[in-house]
DNA sequence: AAAATGCTCAACCGCACGGAA
DNA sequence: TTTCCGTGCGGTTGAGCATTT
């Protein structure tokens, strides 16, 4: 953060070149980054493995490619990591998990590298920080929802013989958090799903909701395996919040949801079982 | 002042996915 | 349908710096 990479510190720090296999590895020189922008300026990204053969870069394709994305690339913002991109990084952490690269797509000229660094070494502890603190008040933490909290929801979801399916469709007005996908255009998102105990990716997330009354908890069935839905929370991502809408965005009811629910299990709850790929986002 | 510890961040690794052959 | 290849992603590593003891 905050480093003059022209300069390339590491090598200053003096950090040799690793040369294996007939690859350089390590540290990229200053000519090498030339050589890899010119080519990049030429011939346009993509295509990495034709950056060697036609430069006599001793680079991989993979080496070229994390270079030019997340060094060279002319849009890339240098330098410390604003509040609100702060903020705004923590809220989409909150919603997508490490979905770095998703995430880096909502803050122009950050890269997900960046992000997952900065992430690892300063918002992990500030949020868990902030979530102790929260739960002096509240019973458990919004954030890195425990595995026993995500395997307890598991049972909510697949054991409760009082579990009720709710339709999202139907349940919206009670929806502790504001749905963010058009309900009209992807209807089958929406339909109920029979709990199952699935060991593969149709893995259920099940949040709950709070209950209107007593203590009832009235589980919303996430289906991991209803691509459909998937699809309905890729199109809230779709390029069209950047920092300035989402940090416009009223989150109150969100976080509230996600201090219930998908911080102590939901979306996280799941990461022993993969979230659909979101990939093709974008 | 020196050693120990923690932190930062660039880069690598392994895996998954999608398209082409 | 299967295999191969290129690409993208997230997790992890490791070197150097900063801070603490």
């Amino acid at each position: 953060m905050g480093v003059n990479h022209s300069s390339n510190p590491a090598l200053e720090m003096g950090r040799p070149p690793c040369f294996e296999d007939g690859l350089n590895k390590g540290v990229w020189t200053a000519h090498e980054d030339e050589v890899l922008g010119n080519y990049v300026k030429l011939h346009g990204e993509g295509k990495w493995v034709n950056v060697a053969k036609a430069t006599g870069l001793k680079r991989s394709a993979k080496s070229c490619r994390l270079r030019w994305l997340n060094y060279l690339k002319p849009d890339i913002k240098r330098g410390n990591i604003a509040l609100d991109e702060e903020d705004l990084i923590i809220r989409l952490h909150r919603l997508l998990g490490n979905r770095w690269s998703l995430i880096a797509k909502r803050l122009p000229g950050r890269t997900d590298n960046e992000i997952k660094n900065y992430w690892h070494s300063t918002l992990k502890k500030k949020v868990q920080e902030s979530s102790s603190n929260h739960c002096k008040s509240k019973k458990k933490p919004m954030m890195e929802p425990s595995a026993e909290s995500a395997e307890s929801l598991k049972m909510d979801s697949c054991l409760s013989p009082n579990k009720d399916v709710i339709n999202c469709t139907t349940s919206s007005s009670a929806h502790p958090f504001p749905l963010l996908f058009p309900v009209d255009e992807h209807p089958e998102a929406f339909t109920p799903v029979e709990p199952s105990i699935d060991g593969g990716l149709g893995k259920e997330i099940v949040a709950e909701q709070p209950p209107e009354s007593g203590d009832e908890i009235f589980p919303v069935n996430i289906s991991c395996g209803n691509d459909a839905l998937w699809d309905s929370l890729m199109d809230f991502d779709v390029d069209q919040l950047c920092l300035s809408e989402i940090l416009e965005e009223n989150f109150a009811s969100f976080s509230e949801f996600d201090s219930m629910t998908v911080g102590e299990c939901g979306i996280n709850g799941c990461q022993d079982d993969p979230l659909p790929s979101f990939s093709d986002l974008g």
